[in-house]
DNA sequence: TTGCTAAGTCTGTCAACTAGACTTAGGATT
DNA sequence: AATCCTAAGTCTAGTTGACAGACTTAGCAA
């Protein structure tokens, strides 16, 4: 068949796979992508991304039970109290999986005007981007520096 | 309402939702996960993820429609020749986002055993990981550490 | 008690996914 | 030349989920 050491391997413990289960679709990023803009309530969301009101429900619960977002209160005056949504640190640790698409997005997919939003460091101003790099202190170019190995979870096909 | 200055701005050109349009789908991320390990027919990858063999076909061909895979005629002893699937330099730059799933579910989703595959620089052996940096050398954190601000393809809500 | 608003829920319609069986096409075998 | 073999793909029928648009809720204010 092919080289590939990978088709030994059993794929159920993907920690890809169970990530995916989360946050792998794109209404669920369009929530992450705007809660990353600090846009934080309903009617924003739902305006912002043009969602169907009852997708948005149903994916702020999820991202809520599973702990990417938390709830809190708020108040406008004259209004009654109402909630919006933060990311919590497990959440914000998604940050390097839309940098990823924007990155991509931005050189494959931009429209002739360039990126919506640009990323700076808050401490310094200078531009923001995902890098490949080794323990040893390496910058990797690209995929074709880098081997997959079986890690602890692999397990043979029996 | 809300201090997002994002809220001021039209989201129809995003790139993140224009990367999303190609790769922003469960099944989709799949195969690119197969790819990048080096698996690249459509029986090896069909058997690996347990997909429904229609949707594969559907998203091979979108894949290679848009330029991320290319099909190679291969040959088996005894057999007609056939096609396999082989990664673009365009799909080869998605691996950041493979590697920020992979590395998020890792800490988030894993099975007690650990993931399925770890990441090896080619050159020296080292762990392979993302890093957020500015063009000013600084590493990030976290999404703290970074502010969004309008790009040049920002356009004011009318 | 009526109005206002953000945040949701309800309804019917329609497109997409799914499992499983079936088809295809070229090389090898008889 | 007829038949078998296999990887790759297509077909069919049933089910799930997305979708648009209208409706409901709950607390505050007048």
């Amino acid at each position: 068949m092919s080289e590939a050491w990978v088709l030994d391997y059993d794929t159920r413990n993907c920690t890809i796979e169970a990530a995916l289960r989360l946050v792998g679709e794109k209404w669920t990023f369009l929530v992450l992508r705007e809660a990353f803009n600090r846009v934080r309530r309903f009617e924003d969301m739902q305006h912002r991304t043009g969602m169907p009101r009852q997708i948005l429900s149903n994916r702020l619960s999820r991202l809520v039970d599973h702990g990417l977002l938390r709830k809190v209160p708020y108040r406008e005056p004259g209004q009654r109290s109402r909630s919006e949504y933060r990311l919590t640190e497990q959440g914000m640790d998604l940050f390097p999986l839309l940098v990823a698409l924007l990155e991509w997005g931005s050189k494959y997919a931009a429209s002739r005007d360039g990126p919506l939003v640009e990323l700076e460091h808050r401490d310094c101003g200078a531009a923001v981007q995902l890098q490949l790099r080794c323990a040893d202190g390496h910058r990797l170019a690209s995929a074709r520096d880098v081997t997959p190995v079986p890690g602890p979870g692999a397990r043979r096909i029996a």
